[in-house]
DNA sequence: GGAATATATCAATATATCTTGATGTTTAAT
DNA sequence: ATTAAACATCAAGATATATTGATATATTCC
């Protein structure tokens, strides 16, 4: 039951939903290339993006000073399911302003 | 993005949970049953199966004083899921006092 | 019609969650 | 080593959600 309300509770925002969509849409991507792109501020983003990874359906892989979430893979029916549902609403994404290729500076 | 959040938000609640499992077991059930066989207030009842068929899960139907309580059918694919994967939670279940039939007096 | 039952809704309080700004911690560049 | 970038975490305030008891609305039975 934990761990299904945990799953759960990690969708029930949609700020979250957009996260996911958005990770989805473009693959792996540091915390400051999603601060640039989603116009949020870093300890929002942090909050959010653990939340998720604790819910089952990110990861996070250290580059250097980057964090980089994506996508887990390979994930459950369930999550997937989620996921696919996600893929179905509509929602307006903000455009990918990737600058951690250049050096990020935020 | 709205419907998606509320279908959600109707299943972030262990209490929830616990009424849909609890339904889809025992079928259709009035409120003064599920208040018998659950051990919660009415009003607490109300408010969380209201939030359940907001969700798209339940239905209710009048039938005199009662209104009788059910799994919504057919679900989507992805409702459907979710009841799936609540079937496969280990929840301790309340056995089942139906009162209704003997005329319900709480 | 009047009393009682079943349910819904409201108001107040308690609890949880989200947002922001501040503060740590680690890594990279010089 | 120092400085700065990238990220995580914390504390405080704001917002949302849950619980309870009280009240309102049907409906049934007499």
């Amino acid at each position: 039951m934990e761990t299904f309300i945990r799953t759960i509770s990690s969708l029930n925002d949609e700020t979250r939903v957009l996260i996911l969509r958005f990770l989805d849409l473009h693959g792996g991507l540091c915390v400051c290339d999603l601060q640039q792109s989603l116009g949020m501020i870093q300890s929002r983003l942090s909050r959010h993006l653990k939340i998720l990874k604790d819910g089952g359906f990110l990861k996070v892989e250290r580059a250097g000073a980057w964090s980089i979430y994506s996508i887990r893979s390979p994930l459950d029916r369930f999550r997937l399911e989620c996921l696919e549902e996600i893929r179905c609403l509509d929602i307006e994404l903000p455009l990918l302003k990737k600058l951690s290729d250049k050096g990020c500076k935020i």
